[in-house]
DNA sequence: AGCACGCCGACT
DNA sequence: GTCGGCGTGCTC
């Protein structure tokens, strides 16, 4: 009989990242169980908070001051055996705190009281009888007669214009009666049924060496429109064979309408889908239906990964190679790295995919880590499509001061004259990427942040894109006066008007982040492309990705450089995918495909073997440099970004904290460490950011070791300075 | 993060 | 004397 229990309060802060002990009355501890989420007497006013039990004891000493946990909160545990186990290696690997691991793994909102939602409807009673054998109950009985159970009260009472008290009356004399209803928050739409197809032989090679090898670890390479969406599905479909369930991964909301299209028209609509677009109530329900095992299936972001499946066999994470994969709030998680974890703890297999891996997971396919298996043709006998560079120094010598090379232009032109479609891709946002002013040099900068403002045509204002600050744009120099205010570099909003100047007759849609705030606006702009109701599609990274349009016969990359230039060891890689992937949305039908790529810097390696799709050459060179630099994979980076409004403040500590770190240099040669300097955007949201970077062969001791020493260094000043700490960082900024 | 404790100055 | 200002330290 266990009479205490390890709990883990709900609360942010780090000194109480740890285990309470409390005693289990006796009229709980037949029910507890570790696992479930408790109200216990927290602090020196006893508020009741929310508790997560971890672990149980007989008996306990040493610990005076015990207090009793005063009830449990729902009808189950929350966590499991292995999601405790995961949330440990979580707590270690991301330097993160119990809770925000917790957080992570059950639905947000549960805290905050979100429940199945129910609803009272009205059901069919006794015959009437007596005086009530009358209008208006006669009429009454008749409507909830075909409408047994289907409306509450109210419901009836407005569509059918039925007093509320009627049915009160009926109900009080048991004619009619409310029974209680859970009601689903999740789709439960229909779906066109989307057919088996027979696998070739490169799909059908990949099928049966998954299912059969001994390895749990994989990686499709197949190029774009390789089919890498079927071999998923017959691997699902096995999965639900031997009693097994399947998440499958996609990097962005963005994807998810056409992934979730596909598995529902495949496998019917008992598919769990989850993002980060639902209301609480909805991922509630979701998650409460996989949890429960009323669904095999999970189409899903990346929070996806932690859903709760008994009996997990599979997990597909398709376009593994983005970024998007990684959280960048703690913990900061990569979906990868758990699903590695999670195929340790719970036995399923992991499968990657993508015509562009990171270099990593590459890097880990040749040292036989994963299994690699690679596909080199289209399915559906679609030729590759074929791409050309422009050199737009070239465009500007031949005066062409368009953001269309020649090229491109006659592209368009040709296909919205053979009435096909068109992608045109430019990975930012807005229409001008700053202002200023061409007298004094002055640029619109943000207060909040060391970023300057992008000009927005739609609300006629200058926004922040990392704090969302507005402002009016001033036809006149705040700083000189002048007049000469003027608007450089191009974003999406200002392809769709150059569009509509240059192809007055073509139809355009927009996908950015602008464009899809609303919830369902993913889905909306989709179809209307795929409908065919659009005819070019101008996007940001959203439209570079995995998106399968067979109309599609161009695509225009408006400026392949803009990823090249940012201060990131990643950088190429990024450009390399981003120009590959995008390309691969051209061609996919049976018509041939065409892709114009636009650069200012036709020789770098990244764009030249991105033309040629030539991802063994890119991956060579890329390699070779990441191992002449010591970057990852040869090494390991950790970033340690503190933050603070108090700029003095920020700098003197960072200094003092790095000045001590350095002692830990002595004992690791090969780690050296940068900085600490001021981050490339030197302050967001009025919190002025510095970091130390440390490169090298660094270990989870190295790292607790930080860990700790950066805690007692700022244990003064810790109301005032944020840190984070990141292993492996998606980004440098 | 709260919340209590405690130490000190201002005021009835 | 005692009320309340905020700095400090703990939370089973």
């Amino acid at each position: 009989m266990y009479s205490f229990a390890g709990i883990i309060i709900n609360n942010e802060s780090v000194q109480i990242d740890r285990l309470f002990t409390y005693r289990i009355p006796k009229e709980l501890s037949t029910k507890l169980e570790v696992g479930y989420r408790v109200k216990v007497p927290f602090g020196k006013g006893n508020r009741a908070t929310d508790g997560f039990v971890i672990e149980l004891y007989e008996s306990c000493d040493g610990i005076n001051h015990i207090k009793d946990i005063q009830s449990i909160c729902d009808d189950f545990p929350l966590l499991r055996d292995v999601d405790i186990r995961l949330m440990e290696i979580m707590r270690k690997k991301y330097f993160c705190t119990y809770i925000q691991c917790i957080k992570t793994l059950i639905p947000t909102g549960i805290t905050r009281g979100v429940k199945s939602k129910i609803l009272s409807k009205i059901y069919l009673g006794n015959e009437l009888s007596g005086k009530y054998d009358k209008e208006p109950y006669k009429s009454i009985i008749d409507i909830v007669k075909n409408n047994d159970g289907s409306f509450t009260k109210s419901e009836l009472s407005n569509s059918f214009k039925i007093s509320i008290s009627s049915i009160n009356t009926l109900i009080k004399h048991e004619f009619l009666y409310s029974g209680q209803v859970a009601v689903n928050r999740f789709d439960t739409r229909d779906f066109q049924s989307y057919e088996k197809k027979t696998l070739n032989v490169h799909q059908k090679l990949a099928v049966d060496t998954i299912l059969k090898s001994m390895k749990r670890k994989f990686l499709i390479h197949g190029v774009t429109g390789s089919g890498k969406t079927e071999i998923y599905m017959h691997l699902v479909s096995e999965m639900l064979n031997q009693g097994k369930q399947s998440i499958i991964l996609v990097p962005e909301i963005a994807l998810t309408p056409q992934m979730v299209e596909r598995f529902k028209g495949r496998f019917g609509k008992d598919i769990a889908v989850f993002h980060s677009k639902l209301s609480d109530g909805e991922r509630y329900d979701e998650w409460v239906r996989v949890k429960k095992g009323e669904v095999n299936v999970a189409v899903g972001a990346r929070s996806a990964i932690f859903l709760p499946f008994k009996n997990l066999g599979l997990i597909v994470i398709d376009e593994e190679h983005e970024g998007s994969y990684k959280s960048d709030s703690d913990p900061k998680y990569n979906s990868r790295e758990i699903a590695d974890i999670r195929s340790e703890l719970e036995g399923c297999k992991v499968l990657l995919g993508s015509a562009t891996p990171s270099i990593e997971t590459f890097f880990m396919c040749k040292q036989k880590e994963i299994e690699l298996l690679t596909i080199t043709d289209r399915a559906d006998g679609a030729m590759m499509p074929k791409v050309e560079l422009v050199d737009m120094r070239e465009e500007l010598l031949q005066n062409n001061k368009s953001i269309f090379s020649k090229k491109l232009y006659n592209a368009i032109n040709q296909c919205l004259e053979n009435k096909e479609q068109a992608i045109l891709f430019l990975n930012r946002r807005g229409y001008s990427t700053f202002v200023s002013c061409r007298k004094c040099g002055y640029v619109f900068k943000c207060p909040n942040c060391d970023i300057s403002l992008t000009y927005h045509n739609h609300g006629n204002n200058l926004t922040c894109h990392y704090c969302g600050v507005n402002q009016r744009v001033s036809s006149v120099c705040p700083s000189c006066g002048s007049k000469y205010v003027k608007y450089f570099g191009i974003g999406t909003e200002k392809i769709e008007e150059e569009v509509k100047k240059y192809f007055p007759s073509a139809r355009v849609i927009r996908m950015d982040h602008d464009t899809t705030r609303g919830k369902n606006s993913y889905e909306k702009i989709y179809s209307t492309f795929k409908e065919r109701e659009a005819d070019i599609l101008i996007g940001t990274q959203m439209v570079a990705k995995g998106l399968d349009f067979k109309d599609v016969t161009v695509v225009g990359v408006i400026a392949a450089d803009l990823s090249l230039n940012l201060p990131d060891y990643r950088s190429a890689e990024r450009t390399f995918q981003l120009i590959t992937q995008v390309s691969g949305r051209a061609g996919r039908g049976q018509k041939n495909g065409k892709v114009i790529v636009q650069t200012y810097n036709p020789d770098n390696y990244a764009i030249r073997y991105s033309i040629s799709n030539d991802y063994y050459k890119f991956y060579d060179e890329e390699i070779s440099i990441r191992q002449g630099m010591n970057y990852p994979p040869f090494s390991k980076i950790l970033c340690i970004n503190m933050s603070s409004k108090n700029e003095k403040l920020l700098i003197n500590s960072i200094q003092m904290a790095s000045n001590y770190l350095k002692n830990y240099l002595k004992e690791n040669s090969n780690i050296e460490m940068l900085g600490p300097c001021s981050c490339t955007i030197g302050k967001i949201k009025e919190q002025y950011r510095w970091q130390i970077i440390f490169k090298g062969n660094i270990d989870s001791e190295f790292c607790r070791n930080i860990k700790s020493s950066i805690y007692e260094i700022l244990k003064e000043v810790y109301n005032d300075i944020r840190v984070s700490m990141d292993l492996n960082p998606s980004s440098l900024l």
